[in-house]
DNA sequence: CCGTGGTGATTGAACGCCCATTCAGTCTCA
DNA sequence: TGAGACTGAATGGGCGTTCAATCACCACGG
């Protein structure tokens, strides 16, 4: 039998080579990247990293989806224990800006290298985020149903505006030479945010 | 003397070569598009396209530079021409979404191709979107400073937060199949933005 | 306990594709 | 008629990818 060991050992290779592209790429950026870095780096021979991924772009796509799905999964579950929609959005963008803040390569690769034109890799990218902002979407649609959040922003609208304001934020972060910690940049943000979408105190009977 | 005549005629080659790129830019991907097809489509010969420009990439940042300083002078424009930072505000916004969804193959080349790698956009594309930054944050303290916007709120995160809305709103419009205009998405938005940034009515005295 | 054969994993030098760029020749016009 | 603009076939090189050769490991028989 192959055994576990084996498998292990296999696995550990596949996260080296993993590990390895999303720092190449995070510092040298996707087209500068080279194979033979991605290979050097995880101690690998050039040829290698092509028995565990199809080539170099597959790479890229192994990094989405990987960390993409995990971090829904995170997400989705931080929304769930919660019971106010407007906790709920809460937690959900404390996690997205935690998330990418614990990772700077990963970070990098998510902002920048995976915005890169190819047609079939930006459809499995955006297919990741617009399962994002349909998870958005829901629990905005919920705090307008349950009266906490003004009816005259379709959520749809308020769901992409709420991603953009992160997303950005995080990009000037990844970018930034001297980078502000993101978690200090959250309460205004979500000062913001709430202020724009809850129902006006003043309006209320 | 070399003639007035010539030199329109330098320029209009010169203008049908760029617009060739921007479409060829948006239809392929930059990285699919080739160079011989800006050429055909431009009506000149491969080796012409250099006689213009320098290269490849120097067509996606002639590109970006001349619309982005187009821009960029209309938006300080409209808001010199309103007094109330409010008003300033939205007519910016309106500006930039108007703007793009004049040219959706231009808008497809500043929301996507544009971003595609480290190199490029820190150097080169960044360095536009810092100005903007700068534009939107000065308009914002202002309104903070005259009292109209709640001042718990940095102006720079305020700033990059709008943008980033802005820009997500565009870059579905860009990516979708079947897009809604994107003006008509305009009213929702600044009521998010507004509501997100004004000064709750309750807190007055 | 060794030796041995076989299987699958790994290696890394060599390949070849692809296309941006060049430049010797041709054309145009004053 | 010549200076500059234009042409487009030819070129070159960079790098992702391949694959014949080698290695590591294990099962098994003696």
């Amino acid at each position: 039998m192959g055994g576990a060991l084996r498998n292990d050992a296999r696995e550990a290779r596949r996260s080296a080579i993993l590990r390895a592209a999303v720092e190449v790429f995070a510092e040298r950026g996707y087209e500068d990247a080279r194979m033979r870095e991605v290979a050097e780096r995880a101690g690998v021979a050039d040829g290698t990293t092509y028995l565990y991924f199809q080539g170099k772009e597959a790479l890229l796509v192994a990094i989405l989806e990987e960390n993409a799905k995990a971090f829904l999964k995170r997400a989705r579950r931080d929304a769930g224990r919660q019971k106010d929609p407007g906790a709920k959005l809460r937690k959900v963008i404390e996690r997205h800006l935690v998330s990418l803040e614990s990772d700077r390569a990963l970070a990098h690769v998510f902002q920048i290298e995976l915005r890169h034109s190819r047609r079939f890799l930006r459809q499995v990218a955006r297919g990741q985020v617009a399962e994002y902002l349909r998870l958005l979407q829901r629990i905005i649609a919920e705090g307008t149903a349950s009266g906490l959040f003004r009816d005259d922003i379709p959520a749809d609208v308020a769901a992409r505006a709420v991603f953009g304001a992160v997303d950005e934020l995080i990009t000037s972060w990844v970018l930034a030479d001297r980078p502000r910690s993101l978690a200090g940049q959250a309460a205004p943000l979500l000062r913001l945010i709430f202020g724009g979408l809850e129902r006006r105190a003043g309006g209320s009977r």
